[in-house]
DNA sequence: CTAGTTGCAAAGAGTTTGCATGGCG
DNA sequence: CGCCATGCAAACTCTTTGCAACTAG
Protein backbone atom coordinates (compact mmCIF):
# COMPACT_ATOMS: atom_id res chain seq x y z
CA UNK A 1 0.00 0.00 0.00
CA UNK A 2 1.32 3.61 -0.64
CA UNK A 3 0.14 5.89 1.53
CA UNK A 4 1.48 9.41 1.34
CA UNK A 5 2.29 11.00 4.71
CA UNK A 6 2.44 14.69 4.82
CA UNK A 7 5.51 16.61 5.99
CA UNK A 8 6.41 19.76 6.75
CA UNK A 9 8.87 19.87 3.47
CA UNK A 10 5.34 18.98 1.41
CA UNK A 11 3.79 21.86 2.63
CA UNK A 12 6.48 24.75 2.37
CA UNK A 13 6.75 23.52 -1.46
CA UNK A 14 2.54 23.29 -1.84
CA UNK A 15 2.15 26.20 -0.74
CA UNK A 16 5.18 28.29 -2.21
CA UNK A 17 3.65 26.69 -6.01
CA UNK A 18 -0.21 27.97 -4.79
CA UNK A 19 1.17 31.24 -3.84
CA UNK A 20 2.80 31.60 -7.60
CA UNK A 21 -0.72 29.58 -8.74
CA UNK A 22 -0.36 32.79 -11.89
CA UNK A 23 3.06 32.16 -12.78
CA UNK A 24 5.35 29.02 -13.92
CA UNK A 25 8.71 28.55 -11.43
CA UNK A 26 11.80 26.77 -12.19
CA UNK A 27 12.87 24.30 -9.74
CA UNK A 28 16.08 26.71 -9.08
CA UNK A 29 13.67 29.69 -8.04
CA UNK A 30 11.58 27.52 -5.87
CA UNK A 31 14.79 26.46 -4.04
CA UNK A 32 16.14 30.42 -4.03
CA UNK A 33 12.50 31.40 -2.76
CA UNK A 34 12.40 28.97 -0.01
CA UNK A 35 16.00 29.95 0.83
CA UNK A 36 15.07 33.62 1.22
CA UNK A 37 11.94 32.69 3.38
CA UNK A 38 14.15 30.61 5.80
CA UNK A 39 12.18 27.75 5.04
CA UNK A 40 14.98 25.50 2.71
CA UNK A 41 13.80 22.17 1.21
CA UNK A 42 16.61 19.95 -0.56
CA UNK A 43 17.22 19.41 -4.17
CA UNK A 44 16.31 16.27 -3.91
CA UNK A 45 13.13 16.95 -2.09
CA UNK A 46 12.32 19.21 -4.31
CA UNK A 47 12.82 17.26 -7.18
CA UNK A 48 11.03 14.41 -6.12
CA UNK A 49 7.87 16.14 -4.32
CA UNK A 50 7.57 18.20 -8.26
CA UNK A 51 7.38 14.31 -10.16
CA UNK A 52 4.17 13.54 -7.57
CA UNK A 53 2.47 16.19 -7.92
CA UNK A 54 2.66 16.14 -11.48
CA UNK A 55 1.83 12.88 -11.29
CA UNK A 56 -1.56 13.61 -9.77
CA UNK A 57 -2.20 16.43 -11.88
CA UNK A 58 -1.54 18.90 -9.10
CA UNK A 59 0.99 20.97 -11.39
CA UNK A 60 1.85 20.97 -15.33
CA UNK A 61 5.53 21.35 -15.99
CA UNK A 62 6.45 23.38 -18.86
CA UNK A 63 8.97 22.93 -20.68
CA UNK A 64 9.51 25.48 -23.05
CA UNK A 65 12.12 25.85 -26.56
CA UNK A 66 15.53 26.96 -25.52
CA UNK A 67 14.58 27.27 -21.87
CA UNK A 68 17.10 24.86 -20.23
CA UNK A 69 15.14 24.34 -17.18
CA UNK A 70 11.62 23.35 -16.97
CA UNK A 71 8.98 25.61 -15.46
CA UNK A 72 6.62 24.18 -12.77
CA UNK A 73 3.09 26.11 -12.52
CA UNK A 74 -0.25 24.51 -9.80
CA UNK A 75 -3.04 23.59 -11.21
CA UNK A 76 -6.67 24.42 -9.29
CA UNK A 77 -8.83 21.39 -8.94
CA UNK A 78 -10.22 21.12 -12.54
CA UNK A 79 -7.66 22.76 -14.45
CA UNK A 80 -6.25 20.02 -15.18
CA UNK A 81 -8.90 18.51 -16.78
CA UNK A 82 -9.46 18.23 -20.55
CA UNK A 83 -12.52 20.15 -21.70
CA UNK A 84 -10.33 23.14 -22.47
CA UNK A 85 -7.06 24.67 -24.11
CA UNK A 86 -4.23 27.14 -22.30
CA UNK A 87 -3.09 30.40 -23.42
CA UNK A 88 0.12 31.13 -21.82
CA UNK A 89 1.89 34.26 -22.23
CA UNK A 90 5.21 34.15 -22.66
CA UNK A 91 6.21 36.96 -20.53
CA UNK A 92 4.21 36.99 -17.56
CA UNK A 93 3.60 33.32 -17.52
CA UNK A 94 -0.46 33.97 -16.92
CA UNK A 95 -2.18 31.07 -17.82
CA UNK A 96 -5.96 31.67 -19.36
CA UNK A 97 -8.36 28.89 -19.90
CA UNK A 98 -10.66 28.91 -23.02
CA UNK A 99 -13.45 26.46 -22.81
CA UNK A 100 -14.67 25.81 -25.92
CA UNK A 101 -13.68 22.56 -28.41
CA UNK A 102 -15.29 24.44 -31.61
CA UNK A 103 -11.43 24.34 -32.91
CA UNK A 104 -11.16 20.56 -31.92
CA UNK A 105 -14.32 19.68 -33.91
CA UNK A 106 -13.06 21.83 -36.66
CA UNK A 107 -9.33 20.35 -36.82
CA UNK A 108 -10.96 16.87 -36.52
CA UNK A 109 -13.59 17.75 -39.87
CA UNK A 110 -10.87 19.01 -42.11
CA UNK A 111 -7.46 16.82 -41.66
CA UNK A 112 -8.96 14.07 -39.56
CA UNK A 113 -6.71 14.68 -36.77
CA UNK A 114 -7.60 14.27 -33.46
CA UNK A 115 -6.12 16.96 -31.35
CA UNK A 116 -4.57 15.92 -27.63
CA UNK A 117 -6.55 18.61 -25.51
CA UNK A 118 -4.20 17.65 -22.11
CA UNK A 119 -1.46 18.85 -24.72
CA UNK A 120 -2.49 21.86 -25.84
CA UNK A 121 -0.93 25.46 -24.79
CA UNK A 122 -0.89 27.88 -26.73
CA UNK A 123 1.71 30.63 -26.46
CA UNK A 124 1.53 34.10 -27.05
CA UNK A 125 0.97 37.57 -24.89
CA UNK A 126 -2.18 38.56 -22.55
CA UNK A 127 -3.68 41.59 -23.15
CA UNK A 128 -1.26 43.49 -20.32
CA UNK A 129 1.71 42.17 -21.89
CA UNK A 130 0.56 43.01 -25.14
CA UNK A 131 0.38 46.83 -23.83
CA UNK A 132 3.39 47.15 -22.42
CA UNK A 133 5.49 45.98 -24.96
CA UNK A 134 3.27 48.65 -27.30
CA UNK A 135 4.24 51.54 -25.09
CA UNK A 136 7.97 51.19 -25.19
CA UNK B 1 32.95 38.44 -41.76
CA UNK B 2 30.72 35.10 -41.15
CA UNK B 3 31.05 32.96 -44.13
CA UNK B 4 29.84 29.18 -43.80
CA UNK B 5 31.71 26.12 -45.45
CA UNK B 6 30.38 23.50 -47.21
CA UNK B 7 31.87 20.62 -45.70
CA UNK B 8 31.28 16.63 -45.77
CA UNK B 9 29.98 16.25 -42.30
CA UNK B 10 27.22 19.14 -42.85
CA UNK B 11 25.75 17.52 -46.27
CA UNK B 12 25.41 14.13 -44.32
CA UNK B 13 23.52 15.74 -41.75
CA UNK B 14 21.70 17.99 -43.94
CA UNK B 15 21.23 14.71 -45.84
CA UNK B 16 19.92 13.12 -42.88
CA UNK B 17 17.52 15.37 -41.87
CA UNK B 18 15.92 15.66 -45.62
CA UNK B 19 15.76 12.04 -45.94
CA UNK B 20 13.65 12.32 -42.36
CA UNK B 21 11.65 15.71 -43.15
CA UNK B 22 8.34 13.80 -42.13
CA UNK B 23 9.52 12.64 -38.81
CA UNK B 24 11.59 13.72 -36.13
CA UNK B 25 14.93 12.21 -34.89
CA UNK B 26 17.04 13.28 -31.63
CA UNK B 27 20.51 14.15 -31.53
CA UNK B 28 20.97 10.43 -29.74
CA UNK B 29 19.06 8.84 -33.13
CA UNK B 30 21.12 11.04 -36.02
CA UNK B 31 24.40 10.04 -34.38
CA UNK B 32 23.32 6.56 -34.26
CA UNK B 33 21.67 6.15 -38.11
CA UNK B 34 24.75 8.04 -38.95
CA UNK B 35 26.98 5.41 -37.74
CA UNK B 36 24.63 2.67 -39.21
CA UNK B 37 25.02 4.61 -43.11
CA UNK B 38 28.97 4.37 -42.34
CA UNK B 39 29.21 8.42 -42.20
CA UNK B 40 29.97 9.21 -38.41
CA UNK B 41 29.97 12.70 -37.16
CA UNK B 42 31.05 13.74 -33.90
CA UNK B 43 28.70 15.05 -31.29
CA UNK B 44 29.62 17.87 -31.10
CA UNK B 45 29.55 18.97 -35.14
CA UNK B 46 26.25 17.96 -35.35
CA UNK B 47 25.02 19.82 -32.30
CA UNK B 48 26.98 22.89 -33.20
CA UNK B 49 25.29 22.83 -37.30
CA UNK B 50 21.66 21.99 -35.76
CA UNK B 51 21.98 25.12 -33.76
CA UNK B 52 23.08 27.00 -37.10
CA UNK B 53 20.20 25.25 -38.77
CA UNK B 54 17.70 26.29 -36.10
CA UNK B 55 18.63 29.92 -36.04
CA UNK B 56 18.64 29.84 -39.79
CA UNK B 57 15.09 28.33 -39.26
CA UNK B 58 15.79 25.38 -41.67
CA UNK B 59 15.11 23.33 -39.01
CA UNK B 60 12.55 23.09 -36.17
CA UNK B 61 13.45 22.15 -31.77
CA UNK B 62 11.03 20.42 -30.75
CA UNK B 63 10.88 19.91 -26.54
CA UNK B 64 8.14 17.55 -25.48
CA UNK B 65 7.49 17.61 -21.98
CA UNK B 66 8.98 14.16 -20.20
CA UNK B 67 10.85 13.66 -23.05
CA UNK B 68 14.51 14.10 -22.04
CA UNK B 69 16.01 14.70 -25.34
CA UNK B 70 14.84 17.24 -27.72
CA UNK B 71 14.19 16.24 -31.55
CA UNK B 72 14.87 18.14 -34.73
CA UNK B 73 12.90 17.93 -38.08
CA UNK B 74 14.09 19.93 -41.57
CA UNK B 75 11.56 22.05 -42.43
CA UNK B 76 10.53 22.65 -46.33
CA UNK B 77 10.93 26.55 -47.39
CA UNK B 78 8.28 28.40 -46.20
CA UNK B 79 7.33 26.00 -43.66
CA UNK B 80 9.10 28.22 -41.37
CA UNK B 81 6.97 31.00 -42.07
CA UNK B 82 4.27 32.20 -39.38
CA UNK B 83 1.16 31.63 -41.40
CA UNK B 84 -0.20 28.45 -40.42
CA UNK B 85 -0.44 26.14 -36.92
CA UNK B 86 1.70 23.06 -37.09
CA UNK B 87 -0.52 19.67 -36.05
CA UNK B 88 2.22 16.87 -34.85
CA UNK B 89 1.04 13.30 -34.48
CA UNK B 90 2.61 12.33 -30.83
CA UNK B 91 3.04 8.93 -32.28
CA UNK B 92 4.48 8.75 -35.72
CA UNK B 93 6.19 12.30 -35.73
CA UNK B 94 3.67 13.50 -38.58
CA UNK B 95 3.58 17.35 -39.10
CA UNK B 96 0.48 19.11 -40.73
CA UNK B 97 -0.31 22.08 -41.18
CA UNK B 98 -3.27 24.19 -40.47
CA UNK B 99 -3.14 27.30 -42.68
CA UNK B 100 -6.20 29.22 -41.50
CA UNK B 101 -6.40 31.76 -38.98
CA UNK B 102 -10.05 31.57 -37.81
CA UNK B 103 -8.80 30.71 -34.49
CA UNK B 104 -6.18 33.15 -33.82
CA UNK B 105 -9.01 35.56 -34.38
CA UNK B 106 -11.33 34.02 -32.72
CA UNK B 107 -8.98 34.28 -29.22
CA UNK B 108 -7.98 37.80 -29.68
CA UNK B 109 -11.46 38.93 -29.79
CA UNK B 110 -12.65 36.79 -26.88
CA UNK B 111 -9.75 36.62 -24.74
CA UNK B 112 -7.65 39.70 -25.33
CA UNK B 113 -4.38 37.56 -26.01
CA UNK B 114 -2.58 37.66 -29.19
CA UNK B 115 -0.84 34.40 -30.17
CA UNK B 116 2.10 33.53 -30.87
CA UNK B 117 2.01 31.63 -34.13
CA UNK B 118 5.34 30.69 -34.71
CA UNK B 119 4.93 28.75 -31.06
CA UNK B 120 1.79 26.84 -31.76
CA UNK B 121 2.16 23.18 -32.01
CA UNK B 122 -1.01 21.06 -31.20
CA UNK B 123 -0.24 17.74 -30.35
CA UNK B 124 -2.47 14.46 -31.48
CA UNK B 125 -3.31 11.46 -33.09
CA UNK B 126 -3.22 11.51 -36.90
CA UNK B 127 -6.03 9.88 -39.07
CA UNK B 128 -3.67 6.88 -40.06
CA UNK B 129 -2.42 6.38 -36.54
CA UNK B 130 -5.88 6.87 -34.79
CA UNK B 131 -7.11 3.75 -37.43
CA UNK B 132 -4.19 2.11 -36.23
CA UNK B 133 -5.05 2.17 -32.28
CA UNK B 134 -9.23 1.30 -32.94
CA UNK B 135 -7.91 -1.76 -34.59
CA UNK B 136 -6.00 -3.34 -31.54
C1' DC C 1 7.16 0.43 15.26
C1' DT C 2 7.64 0.77 10.20
C1' DA C 3 6.97 2.32 5.87
C1' DG C 4 7.34 6.53 3.58
C1' DT C 5 10.36 10.78 3.47
C1' DT C 6 14.43 13.49 3.82
C1' DG C 7 19.18 15.35 2.78
C1' DC C 8 23.53 14.65 1.08
C1' DA C 9 26.58 13.68 -2.32
C1' DA C 10 27.49 11.18 -6.24
C1' DA C 11 25.82 9.62 -10.64
C1' DG C 12 23.42 10.37 -14.90
C1' DA C 13 21.63 12.29 -19.23
C1' DG C 14 21.89 15.67 -22.60
C1' DT C 15 24.28 19.44 -24.34
C1' DT C 16 28.11 22.85 -24.67
C1' DT C 17 32.85 24.46 -24.78
C1' DG C 18 38.16 24.85 -25.19
C1' DC C 19 41.64 23.78 -27.91
C1' DA C 20 44.64 21.67 -31.17
C1' DT C 21 44.21 19.69 -35.74
C1' DG C 22 42.27 19.53 -40.26
C1' DG C 23 40.27 21.22 -44.64
C1' DC C 24 37.45 24.50 -47.67
C1' DG C 25 37.84 28.16 -50.82
C1' DC D 1 47.24 30.43 -46.74
C1' DG D 2 43.63 32.22 -43.58
C1' DC D 3 39.61 31.07 -41.54
C1' DC D 4 36.21 28.31 -40.37
C1' DA D 5 34.93 23.58 -39.09
C1' DT D 6 35.95 19.34 -36.81
C1' DG D 7 36.84 15.95 -33.12
C1' DC D 8 38.01 14.85 -28.68
C1' DA D 9 37.45 15.10 -24.02
C1' DA D 10 36.36 17.74 -20.29
C1' DA D 11 33.02 20.86 -18.39
C1' DC D 12 28.37 22.19 -17.46
C1' DT D 13 23.46 22.20 -16.32
C1' DC D 14 19.58 20.13 -14.86
C1' DT D 15 17.69 16.18 -12.82
C1' DT D 16 17.77 11.57 -10.68
C1' DT D 17 19.36 8.01 -7.53
C1' DG D 18 21.54 5.32 -3.49
C1' DC D 19 21.73 5.23 1.05
C1' DA D 20 21.66 6.14 5.87
C1' DA D 21 19.15 8.96 9.14
C1' DC D 22 14.67 10.62 10.28
C1' DT D 23 9.60 11.09 11.18
C1' DA D 24 4.50 10.85 10.56
C1' DG D 25 0.77 8.01 11.67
Amino acid sequence: MNRSYHTKQRSIILDLLKANQDRHLTAEEMLELLNQNHTPVSKATLYRYLDMLVSQNAVRKFIIDDQPSAGYQYLEEGESCHEHFHLKCLECGLLLHVECDEFDRYIKDKYQFTIDQSKIIIYGSCHECSSKKGDL
